[in-house]
DNA sequence: TCGCAAATGCAAATGATTTGCAATTAATAT
DNA sequence: ATATTAATTGCAAATCATTTGCATTTGCGA
């Protein structure tokens, strides 16, 4: 079931850890220690708890920190990490890809490098067509 | 010529650009402001000036800020961003790999999107085996 | 249910990054 | 080549993000 995500991490089921794993779960787009901190305003969870959460999430290998859009560091679940985007070098849009054309060749890469993969992320840099036109 | 980075970026032509610039071009691997600031400990460049010259490359897409293997904000040259790595969640060790299997997609993509593609970043996840065993 | 290691909250400390301002420098027009 | 002007730099101080020490609480296995 669900909560062994923690347990089988070894990470103890507690009430900020569940909490924080639920708001992670809900978004698609990484947070900051902050944007989980006001979400849990009202549950009266310690800013320090929230980062030694997520920091223990990433050990874990169940989240993945990495820079937002707005160059902050920010925190994203593995599994939701938005896996293939094109990113504007000069106007910084993200525009999400539809598909994934590099799925077929999961399976000769595992038994080329003997990872059991689980998940991958593509970011594509480019101009996009706007800025192509100024 | 390569000093042309600059200006097309509409960035001065300055000491402590052309410095980090060359810093950032001798390295594959991303760097800490840190890790520029030491590098240039002979040449008297200022820390902030370290920060306000990363900060201006990432805003004209010259260089990309991101996570590096220790958990820590680091800046690579877009261009020799190391494309496609594998990543143990478990043991968080980082294995490039050979060739791109997603090259010939690109044309395709280009003229699907719009966006003329300068460059592109492949992260996978999965456990290694050395983990598995474990 | 008990005992203990792990986790939490709080306040304080640290570390990373940014900012204000005066002095300097590079690009542009003369 | 020089003067003009806006951009850039260095320095010190400020701010912001993240971590830490310690006393208290909590979850989990015996």
């Amino acid at each position: 079931m669900k909560n062994d995500i923690l347990l089988d991490a070894g990470l103890k089921n507690t009430k900020p850890r569940r909490l924080i794993l639920n708001i992670l779960s809900k978004s698609s787009l990484p947070l900051t220690a902050e944007d989980i901190y006001f979400s849990l305003r009202k549950e009266g969870i310690n800013l320090s708890t929230v980062y030694r959460t997520l920091n223990s999430f990433v050990e874990a290998g169940i989240v993945k920190k990495e820079i937002n859009q707005n160059k902050e560091n920010a925190f994203v679940l593995l599994e939701h990490d938005d896996h293939h985007v094109l990113v504007c070098v000069k106007c910084h849009k993200v525009v999400p890809l539809e598909g994934c054309p590099y799925h077929e060749a999961n399976e000769e890469l595992e038994s080329k490098t003997g990872f059991e993969i689980q998940d991958h992320n593509i970011e594509i840099y480019g101009v996009c067509p706007d800025c192509k036109k100024r």
